[in-house]
Formats: C-alpha cells, sequence, structure tokens
DNA sequence: CGCCTGGTTGATTTCATTCAAAAACGGTGG
DNA sequence: CCACCGTTTTTGAATGAAATCAACCAGGCG
C-alpha cells in the first residue's frame, strides 16, 4: 500500500468513495487526476477559483477558515472517501481552505466533468449525496460541541471520534490512536487554545486516563473514564 | 398569500425549493403532501422513523438537537425553501428534531419517491445538491462563530443576518428586523444563555445601536456599529 | 385577580484565555 | 555524535467573559 502515486484504475478499496459500484469507480477515475501533497502543505485555498473539487484517498486533510484577525477555524478532519471543494451554486470559488495534515493523496475531478457523471450515473450520485449528508450531520453535531461544552468534553469527545475512525476498519475498538495533527490543530478544531488543551491532556494523563506514546500517539488506559468525560453525548461523532 | 392550507399545483414562487423549473416543480408537488404546524409545534423528533422528508413552504422551522442533559441546540433556523429531514445512508431515523417557531407550511416527501425524483429530475437534483451544498456552508460559517466569537459578535452577527435574509426579496437592506423567535431560541442557536442575550442586547440599546420595536420586531439604528460589532466575519451568514 | 411564562437585572463563581517563560523535540550541519 | 537552532509543548499566574444562581418585573390568559 505504497503512499506514491497511483494508477488510474484504482478500484473500490482505495477510499476514493465510500461504498461504490465497479461502473461508477471506473468512470470517477475516468476523469479523475491523481495527485499527493506533503504533510502541511496546503491543498486548497479559500476564494480561488473552484475548477475542480477532490476526493480523499489517503491520508488526513484539515479544512479551515480564516478570520482576517488571524484566528482559525478548522471546521473538519476529512478522512478517506471525504470530498472537498464542493461548491455548486452560483458560486465560483472556494469557501475554505485545506491542508495536508499528514502526506496526501487526492483524486481531482474537473468540477464541469464530476456534475455530468452525477447527471449520468447513479451510483456516483448516491454516494455523492450520502457524503454530503453525512458531513452535514457531522457538522450539526460538532456545533452543538462547540456550543456548550467544556474543554474536558471537548478533547474527551475528540480522542473517542479519532478511536473510533481508526478501529472502522477491524470493528474492535482500538486502544492506541494515532494523532497526527500538531497541538494548536486540535486546539483550532475544537474551538480552544493549545495551551487549554495541553493542559486538558496533561489532566487525563495525570488521572491516568491515557498514556502518551511515541511518535503522535496516545494509548487509551480508561475508555470508561473517557467517555464519562465526554459527557452526554447521545453519539459519538 | 393567505398562510393556510394551499394547493399542490403551487409553483415556482411558492418557495418549495430556490431555484426550479417548471417541471421538477410539477414533479416535486406530484408526489408531496402539504401540512401547516402551528407556531410551537414540533415538526419532527430525532429518532423517529425518517419515512419522509420536508421542504418549508412558509414560516420558519427551527432544527435542533438535545443532549441527555436538557441542553440543546439549536443547529439553524430554517426559511421557505430549505430542506427537513434528509436522511440518506443506512440511517432511517431523523438525526435531529424540529419544532415550528412561527405557524408554518410544509411539503412532504415520501422518501422513496423523492429518491426516485432525484434520479429522473435533473432539475430536482440539482436544486437538491445546491441546498445542501448552501447548507453545509452555513454549518462551516456557524462553527466559526460558535467557537471564537464573542456574545456580542454573536448577537450582532445575527442580528444582521436576519436582517440579509429579510431584505432578501427587495434588495435594499431593511432597518427593522422581524425576530419571531425566543430569547432562549436565540440563546440556544447561539450558544449562549438566555440571560447573556438579553444583557447584550440591552447594551446595544443602551448604546443606540438597536430599538425595541413592537411585536417582537427591533429596529437597526445604527447598522455601521452592528457591522463594527460583528467583526471581522468574511461573510454575514 | 392571580397565575404562569418569558424577559430583565444583579451578585458571584467558574473556566478558559491571555501573557509569559521554560522545557522538550526534531532537524541540520559541523 | 553532538551542539545549535527554530518550533512546539508544557507549566504558571493573572485576567476576563460568560455561566450560574437568584430575585424581580411585565404581559397574556384562564
Amino acid at each position: 500500500m505504497p503512499l506514491a502515486n497511483e494508477k488510474t484504475t484504482a478500484g473500490r478499496d482505495d477510499g476514493s468513495l465510500r461504498v461504490l459500484n465497479g461502473e461508477a469507480a471506473d468512470r470517477l477515475a475516468a476523469i479523475s487526476r491523481v495527485l499527493t501533497v506533503p504533510a502541511g502543505r496546503p491543498v486548497m485555498m479559500e476564494g480561488a477559483p473552484a475548477t475542480e473539487l477532490y476526493s480523499v484517498s489517503q491520508g488526513i486533510v484539515s479544512v479551515f477558515k480564516l478570520m482576517p484577525d488571524g484566528r482559525r477555524q478548522i471546521t473538519g478532519f476529512l478522512y478517506p472517501g471525504s470530498f472537498l471543494g464542493v461548491t455548486f451554486n452560483a458560486e465560483t470559488t472556494y469557501a475554505y481552505s485545506a491542508d495536508a495534515v499528514t502526506a496526501v493523496t487526492l483524486r481531482a475531478y474537473p468540477r464541469r466533468d464530476f456534475e455530468r457523471l452525477l447527471d449520468e450515473v447513479p451510483g456516483v450520485r448516491r454516494a455523492f449525496i450520502a457524503a454530503m449528508a453525512d458531513e452535514l450531520t457531522e457538522a450539526q453535531d460538532r456545533m452543538l460541541l462547540l456550543a456548550h461544552r467544556s474543554a474536558s468534553e471537548r478533547l474527551a469527545c475528540f480522542l473517542l471520534t479519532l478511536a473510533g475512525r481508526q478501529a472502522g476498519k477491524g470493528g474492535e475498538p482500538v486502544d492506541t490512536v494515532y494523532i497526527p495533527m500538531r497541538g494548536s490543530d486540535i486546539a483550532d478544531y475544537l474551538g480552544l487554545t493549545a495551551e487549554t488543551v495541553s493542559r486538558t491532556l496533561a489532566v487525563f494523563r495525570r488521572k491516568g486516563i491515557v498514556h502518551a506514546e511515541r511518535g503522535g500517539s496516545i494509548g487509551i488506559l480508561d475508555r470508561g473514564a473517557l467517555e464519562a468525560l465526554a459527557g452526554p453525548l447521545s453519539r459519538h461523532i
């Protein structure tokens, strides 16, 4: 599973779309261009002409908005399967910026061609609408988080969410979560400061709930406590 | 423009969809059922089977999530043209609840029929995807607001947004904003408490920026000041 | 008239931010 | 291999903004 450029014939399991039948995958692959972005580099910029849209194949992308005063809100960390740069309506520019958190492989689809596929291929359409509905649901969950939750609730929720995302493959929950993003990224994602994130994580460590591992991973020692801290959230994003 | 039940032959200007050609409107109308909900009553409940989805024709709907501990986050106030109860994916239940803020007229579409129209009628599909993209963009803007902004920034932004929405029809900005929602609704929307909303509004009044009018309207006396308070936000939602 | 809901105002507390500085980390080049 | 640098993380103390707790006021309605 190399990180370098792949062939355009990639099938359903390359993560370019969550659920995708053969035809849809082929048609998408046919109009797509594969590109890679090194960790930390920009993927797209708010305000740039939206000539194409992307899906994440490998790696993690952060999507964010900048305020003129320099503050930044990361609106999401996108994993393989997510779409990026979707701007239908009259808009012809991207509504947000995106950076590569890790080294990233993307598929780029020319906007016109993609829209044509939406019309022609039911499988593409369904997958795309489902992906958007997912993102919308997730956005609403995160509004709840940002509006009404304490720092430890936010961080506990974040860790459990990441753990859940990584568990996806196998099924059983993982006890070690790989966290490639920096503290300030997490802070901007959760609406906190880097200091508060650090402090809160320190508290978790002191309580024996988590354990900092080598290389940006942290081990979950007491999932129950973490879930209790995450608080009364019906569903973990 | 009566608020009571309308005929199913309603055309393109009834607000059931933003931009819609004749065929799409007709096909949608054909599968839809019109219903009205009095102010303050529930429209749908989180967790209920998602057998149909809705579009708002007239009035305002609040969409919200409840936490087990009673806290509530209003994720949006929906105006005519917005969709409600969209749950593709495997999910068969609604992801959120909704109440009628004012008396509301809705169109209900059986989920299966609507999905079929998405496949068959390009106009419906485009309008629907555009509406979702809009909602997503709006959700991201509101994340920014909830995460990083002070109470007065939030409230100023809220007022300007409402003013902008009501200006839509004519074009020139309005100076009187109709605010049918209660203080606690605004608070739950902005991630504040009702007390803070009241206090902040009192400050605005004291400064001569706004003026409380009769019947739940407030007059904007100094739009410039309000925009300055709303702060460095590139685009008002 | 009195009740009930919703809005206002005040006093206090709490929690995250801010400002500041030290410590750890990771890469680079001698 | 180690010293050096810039960056990121950690920790501390002080500040500040909104939440909380609580009381009071105004209007609508039985």
